[in-house]
DNA sequence: CGACGGGACGC
DNA sequence: CGACGGGACGC
């Protein structure tokens, strides 16, 4: 081993161990001091600098703090983003709980959710100033034994925080284990604390993202649904239920199974009311509350329980990922009930239901004005829903019937505000056998459904007309389904 | 919008 | 003789 090999200069251990240093956009006046007192809660401080023009020796209103762990670094990221610093504190640790009981009401009445942003520093090589992203450093890469399911990976990473879904690669042929996972956390102080503490033949790292194509590939990970999605997209209507079915099986394979609850994260900390405000969008919301710590604290996570499960599929398509307040993005997952699950057969119909009624809300003028001023509107849109029958099952998929069979009977579809996609109509119709084709006429829109065989096309309407009466009924809109011959 | 100083080397 | 190093996701 040569000298220079062995030798690390002082730049070089900024970033080590990875993600440990943090960047914050504070204000010109934030002190050195203030961020000490704030931030050596979570852990061993190694460095704190804030910057400052050269010249004139004035704050450039951000600084770097670089801690001794990853996982101290993102506990007081997750902590401190959209706090607010409020100088000349005294840095006496048992004063601390006051001052952030103190806090928590200055925010609430106010709303001064950005005081201060909080992110992982970019490595001092990598030249980027873009903001890291939760996605980033919530996934873990590790090797593991062939023997490993999804479950056992469940089982032995739990002990570091809140999985959102463990994966085994496997071959897709075979289905054999390639002797490797991914476990994805709610929050990057979990993953780091499974890299740190976890035994080491994991050789626990953070995984690359996913489609890494350029510097802008933000939609990538998430299907992420932003303010821009809400206006005018002309895909939108289709999207949410192609996206809701290819995230039901990748969900199942999660192990975490579709329920009427969702727990939300937030590195942020959101109101009550604003929380309330947001998932109230979306019709049968029962139930939504702040966590809390022992002490009372905001923890950065609330509960959300709808009234039905084709609500709290929407939601999680539609809120998860989702920047609320801009930068923070909330993480949501199905949480038990307590209640028994509906099988993905059901869930096709549920979604297709909510898929239609929800695109129906958010591009209402309510739902609209809510998402782009994002302050505290009250939804009076949606409650009218709350009564909407949930309990639809679709039989399974069957083979779509030979592409030059008679064409016997066609269901004539007429949606409202736009077309679902082809995909989507196909894997739902095609369940009542013989189908043939799914027409959507261009730019308008109405559909064909074409059945080879007259009794599937009945059974078809029958079934999905018992959902389009209620639709019908509470907003005289929905899909209406006729015979034609 | 909001990004990179000061200090100084070991068996 | 005797156990290193490797590592990636259906669009």
């Amino acid at each position: 081993m040569t000298d220079d090999s062995n030798v690390r200069t002082y730049a070089d251990s900024l970033d080590d161990p990875p993600n440990s240093r943090l960047f914050l956009v504070t204000s010109k006046s934030t002190t050195e001091e203030v961020i000490r007192e704030h931030f050596s809660v979570f852990g061993e401080i190694q460095d704190i600098w804030v910057v400052k023009d050269k010249h004139t020796k004035e704050s450039k209103g951000v600084a770097f703090v670089k801690f001794a762990k990853s996982s101290q670094a993102c506990k007081a990221m997750e902590d401190m983003h959209g706090k607010c610093l409020i100088e000349g504190t005294k840095p006496i640790n048992y004063y601390y709980y006051y001052y952030y009981y103190y806090y928590y009401y200055y925010y609430y009445y106010f709303g001064y959710f950005l005081c201060l942003k909080v992110f992982i520093a970019q490595s001092r090589s990598s030249g980027s100033h873009r903001d890291v992203e939760d996605e980033e450093l919530t996934r873990i890469f590790i090797m593991i034994p062939k023997t490993f399911t999804e479950e056992d990976l469940k089982e032995k990473f739990k002990e570091y925080g809140d999985i959102e879904y463990c994966i085994v690669i496997r071959n897709k042929t075979t289905g054999e284990s390639k002797g490797l996972g991914y476990v994805r956390y709610l929050k990057p102080s979990q993953a780091a604390m499974a890299i740190e503490n976890c035994d080491r033949n994991y050789r626990a790292i953070l995984a690359e993202p996913k489609n890494r194509t350029s510097a802008s590939c933000e939609n990538d990970y998430f299907s992420t649904p932003r303010s821009d999605h809400m206006s005018h997209d002309p895909g939108m209507n289709s999207y949410p239920f192609a996206e809701a079915s290819n995230f039901g099986v990748s969900e199942m394979r999660g192990s975490d199974s579709i329920t009427k609850c969702l727990l939300v994260s937030s590195r942020a900390s959101l109101s009550q009311e604003q929380m309330f405000n947001l998932f109230d969008l979306i019709p049968g919301l029962d139930h939504c509350e702040m966590q809390r710590d022992p002490y009372g604290y905001n923890k950065g996570q609330a509960l959300v329980r709808y009234n039905n499960v084709g609500s709290a599929v929407y939601a999680k398509e539609k809120l998860h990922g989702f920047e609320y307040p801009p930068g923070n993005r909330l993480v949501l997952t199905y949480i038990e009930d307590g209640e028994e699950k509906s099988s993905p057969v059901g869930m096709m119909a549920l979604q297709l239901v909510a898929a239609q009624m929800m695109s129906m809300v958010w591009s209402s003028p309510v739902g609209q004005q809510f998402m782009k001023t994002s302050s505290g509107y009250s939804s009076g849109s949606s409650t009218q829903m709350n009564r909407l029958q949930t309990d639809v099952s679709l039989p399974p998929h069957r083979k779509l019937a030979p592409a030059d069979s008679r064409v016997k009977e066609r269901l004539f579809i007429v949606f409202n505000p736009a077309p679902l996609s082809v995909d989507v109509l196909e894997d739902v119709f095609c369940r009542f056998g013989s189908l043939i084709e799914v027409y959507i006429v261009q730019g308008r829109n109405v559909g064909y459904i074409k059945f080879a065989d007259r009794k599937s096309a009945n059974e078809a309407m029958i079934t999905l007309h018992a959902t389009e009466n209620i639709l019908d009924h509470l907003n005289e809109s929905g899909i209406e389904m006729s015979l034609m011959t």
